[in-house]
DNA sequence: TGCGTTTTAAATCAAACGTTATAAAATCCA
DNA sequence: TGGATTTTATAACGTTTGATTTAAAACGCA
């Protein structure tokens, strides 16, 4: 045995999660990455490696408790409001996100993806995930009537992760309440049950 | 009157928006920059200021031979026609996209507009304008019966807006041709005219 | 207590960064 | 033809980069 750390490794995980996603990961440097988490550079690199190690570590952990975490809460909720309950937490996020910093799976989907294979991976999979928690909501409103199904459930829970990152990017820029909110409301409607077969009007 | 330039600036520009576009603006270094334009750094310096001088005229470059020249193109259409051959364009786009380079808009508003308030100011304007683009072309679909008028031509036209973003950003990681394509299906369903009123079948 | 091991702090590495002198080369106008 | 002027190419500026070395400090276990 020997000296053990001063530090505990998911706190100052933490901390760079906080660094890269304000900031990305080239405009971060290693010495900018160690005074976020409170350590030196030599203990950076002890304890996770290289730089895009630390990221690394840094993605899964945002993912781990930004959206697993989401998904887990609403899960079990009747679906429709579920994914009402998803939109309005992402554009509370949005319209609070003073630093906007965004999504950081969004800002990797689009930083470090492009060119670098895991990453591509990692971001795929996830969104792979996010699809799937819309698709199983929609299955599940389609099969009880809470949502209508004049559309396929595919097409409708891709529509539904295009609107999130499309909100997300959105509010990077104009993070405006009306302008959110409005993206999303036609989409509602979209998943609104079928209209009842009703009699000409007189 | 002295030595004239050995260079077309709109050419090297359209050379740099290439580097910008493929690389983003943090890990594209000077030099890189100056190769792919075929100058010298001093060059570069002398013609157009700083690094973030280049990058600022390369987005105008881009927004302007890609957005501004498409919607040109679009605009005279009939509505539902503009809006579908819009959304055309970019997934095909997207799905050719072998460098996975995006939408240069959308990685600016990603990368430097966050932490720079006047790329913030020309991102957000650029993407007012795409709104209005949308905007305008729901108001004439509707006047004109092409386009239902269930949903506010305002929220339509954010609808829209987030679609495009949401379809850039996917294609990004997943550039999958049913994808993308499921993903504005349900969108055009939710501009199709209102269903003339029926009797209740048999 | 002292050996083995690991973490820490500080200094350091070569390379790359954004930017700028410097001076030769190339043009216009007198 | 000859300054005046601007672009070029080369080279360098000082700083910062990602990463490592060094040696002291801090523990567990014998």
């Amino acid at each position: 045995m020997a000296r053990p750390r001063e530090f505990d490794e998911e706190k100052v995980l933490e901390l760079a999660v906080e660094q890269f996603w304000e900031r990305g990961y080239e405009a971060t440097s290693i010495r900018d990455l160690a005074q976020a988490m409170g350590l030196t550079t030599a203990s950076v690199y002890n304890a996770f490696g290289d730089k895009r190690a630390v990221y690394r570590r840094a993605l899964d952990f945002y993912v781990e408790h930004s959206f697993v975490d989401r998904v887990g809460r609403f899960e079990s909720r009747p679906s429709r409001e579920a994914i009402g309950a998803f939109f309005g937490e992402i554009i509370a996020r949005s319209l609070s996100d003073t630093k906007r910093k965004g999504c950081m799976l969004v800002n990797s989907a689009l930083e470090v993806a492009p060119h670098d294979e895991e990453f591509q991976r990692v971001v795929a999979g996830v969104l792979v995930q996010v699809e799937g928690f819309f698709l199983r909501c929609i299955q599940r409103g389609q099969a009880d009537g809470s949502i209508g199904n004049r559309q396929a459930a595919a097409d409708l829970a891709r529509t539904l992760l295009g609107a999130l990152l499309g909100v997300r990017v959105l509010a990077r820029t104009r993070p405006e309440k009306e302008l959110l909110e409005g993206l999303v409301r036609p989409i509602f409607a979209l998943l609104e049950p079928d209209a009842p077969k009703q009699l000409e009007p007189a």
